[in-house]
RNA sequence: GGGGGAGUACCCGAGUGGCCAAAGGGGGCAGACUGUAAAUCUGCUGGCGAUGCCUACGGAGGUUCGAAUCCUCCCUUCCCCA
C-alpha cells in the first residue's frame, strides 16, 4: 500500500469537492496506520442500463480506491429506482417494475467491469433492508428530516418554485439513500456534483445512528456532446460504453473546441501535465483544433477497445467524413420483390423501407433537401420510381447508408 | 372545505372567435462552407402517393356558419385562506 501523501494527491486529483477534506485525511491517514481499508459506497441507479463515458468519471474514481486497497461496494439502488432520483429532474419520473430494476443491473454492472476491478467489488442490494422496513421504522427515520431541510435542495427549491409537482415519496429520495450509508457503514461516498444532498443526507443519518459521518467526494459532471446538457441517454447526446468503435470516435469528432479540454480531464486517463501542454498549445496556436480533437477521439476509444481498433476508426472516418467515400461495413437492407412494381419502387418508399425515415414527409423532406444520393448520384425530385440491383447504395444526409439486397 | 391561477407540438413558450397545422427559442434533420459529425450561415421540422383530406392546443360535451380561443362538467396541478 502506498504512503499517505501519494494516496492523498491520487485520491483528490480531478474531484469538485471532498467534504470535508479534513475529516477524509484523517480516515486515511488512520486507516494506513491501522492497515486497514477504506469502505467506499458508490450507489447507482439501475434506472438506464447504458453506460456512458460520462458514469465513467466516478467508476475511475473507484477503482483507483481499489487499486490502493480499499473496499467498494456497489450498490445497486434497486428499491429506490422505483422511486426515481429527482436530481436534475424536472419532472417525477416513472417508476420501474422489479423485473426492469433486474435486467438493468445486470446490465450495468457487466459495463461497470470494464472499468471496475471485478474480484474486488462487492455488490449489493438497498431492496436488503428497504423490502423488510416496516410503516414504524419509517416513521422514525423521516423524523430525522425536516421538510425546510429537503426543501433546501436546489432541485426541490426550483420545482416548487416554478409550481412543478413534487411527489411526496420523492422526498424520501434522499432520506433512503442517506439509510443506504448507515446500512453499509461507509467511510466515503462518491457520485455526482448533483448527488451532493443525498450525500450530505448520509452524513446526517450516519451521526444520528452514531457512526462516524461518511466523507464525501463529488465529481464533475461531464457534458453530453451537444456540450449544453449533461450526458445522458434520454437526451440522446451521450456516447456508450458499449458505442461501435467508430461511432466513439465520430461522437467524439462532433463535440465542440471548446469542450475537448474537459472531455481530455474528464473521459481520458492522460496525465495532467499533458492536458495543460494541449491546453497551452490550443491558446497560442501552435497546435491545431482538428489535430487535437482526434488525438481526444483515439484516446476514448482505445480506453474501451484497444490501439489498433482507435487507428481504425480514425481511418474509417476520414473514409467517410474526408474523402468522401463509402465505409467498409455498410448495413444490409433486403429488398424483397414484391416491394417493386413493374421493376421500379418510389424514391420515398425506398428511404423509409431503409429505415432512414419514419414517414413519407420526412423521406420527401430530405430528398427535397438534396440530402439523398443513390450510388452517389443525388436524387432531385421525391416523385421519382427508381430500379435497384444487388449492391446499389443508398445514401441520406453524411453518414447514413445502405446496400441494398435483392431476392 | 372556500377562493384564485395554470395545462398549447419533442422541450420551453406566444396566441384569448375566422388571416392557426398554431409566433419565437431550444433540440433534431438537411444543405453550403471547412479543420471534424467544431464554429458560422441557409432551409426544413403533424400524417396521408396530397392544389385536397385527416389528426392536433388536458378530457368529454355544448354555443356558433366557424373554437386553441366562449359556455358546462370532469381530470391534473400550483397558490392563498381554513
Amino acid at each position: 500500500m502506498r504512503n499517505f501523501e501519494e494516496q492523498l494527491k491520487m485520491l483528490v486529483k480531478s474531484t469538485e469537492e471532498i467534504l470535508p477534506l479534513d475529516e477524509f485525511k484523517t480516515k486515511l491517514k488512520r486507516a494506513i496506520d491501522k492497515n486497514r481499508s477504506l469502505v467506499i459506497k458508490y450507489g447507482v441507479d439501475p434506472t438506464s442500463p447504458d453506460l456512458h463515458i460520462g458514469h465513467a468519471v466516478p467508476l475511475r474514481k473507484l477503482r483507483q480506491f481499489q487499486d490502493l486497497g480499499h473496499k467498494v461496494i456497489l450498490l445497486i439502488g434497486d428499491f429506490t429506482a422505483r422511486v426515481g432520483d429527482p436530481s436534475q429532474k424536472s419532472a417525477t419520473r416513472p417508476q420501474l417494475s422489479e423485473k426492469e430494476v433486474a435486467l438493468n443491473a445486470k446490465t450495468y454492472t457487466k459495463q461497470a467491469f470494464k472499468i471496475l476491478d471485478e474480484k474486488s467489488t462487492i455488490i449489493d442490494y438497498n431492496s436488503r433492508w428497504f423490502s423488510k422496513m416496516n410503516f414504524e421504522e419509517v416513521l422514525e427515520l423521516t423524523a430525522n428530516f425536516t421538510v425546510a431541510r429537503l426543501l433546501e435542495r436546489d432541485d426541490f427549491y426550483k420545482r416548487y418554485q416554478k409550481n412543478i409537482p413534487i411527489g411526496l415519496h420523492e422526498f424520501l429520495y434522499p432520506v433512503m439513500q442517506g439509510y443506504d450509508s448507515v446500512m453499509l457503514e461507509s467511510d466515503v461516498e462518491l457520485g455526482g456534483t448533483d448527488q451532493k444532498f443525498n450525500m450530505l443526507a448520509g452524513r446526517n443519518l450516519q451521526k444520528i445512528y452514531g457512526q462516524e459521518p461518511q466523507a464525501v467526494f463529488t465529481l464533475p459532471i461531464l457534458e453530453g456532446i451537444d456540450g449544453v446538457q449533461k450526458m445522458s441517454k434520454s437526451l440522446g447526446n451521450h456516447i456508450s460504453l458499449t458505442d461501435e468503435p467508430k461511432d466513439m470516435f465520430g461522437k467524439t469528432m462532433s463535440i465542440s473546441d471548446e469542450l475537448m479540454i474537459k472531455y481530455f480531464r474528464l473521459a481520458t486517463v492522460l496525465p495532467e501535465e499533458e492536458i495543460e501542454a494541449i491546453e497551452k498549445g490550443l491558446r497560442d496556436k501552435s497546435l491545431h483544433p482538428a489535430e487535437i480533437k482526434r488525438r481526444l477521439a483515439r484516446e476514448i476509444v482505445s480506453q474501451y477497445y484497444d490501439n489498433k481498433i482507435a487507428q481504425a476508426a480514425e481511418k474509417e472516418f476520414d473514409t467517410v467524413f474526408k474523402k468522401k467515400s463509402l465505409p467498409s461495413d455498410l448495413l444490409e437492407v433486403k429488398l424483397a420483390t414484391d416491394l417493386f412494381t413493374n421493376g421500379q419502387i418510389w424514391i420515398v418508399r425506398l428511404i423509409k423501407h431503409a429505415g432512414f425515415a419514419k414517414t413519407n414527409g420526412e423521406a420527401k423532406r430530405l430528398v427535397e433537401q438534396g440530402g439523398v444520393r443513390l450510388n452517389n448520384k443525388v436524387i432531385e425530385s421525391a416523385d421519382v420510381d427508381v430500379t435497384i440491383d444487388n449492391g446499389d447504395i443508398l445514401q441520406v444526409g453524411k453518414r447514413r447508408f445502405a446496400k441494398f439486397v435483392c431476392f
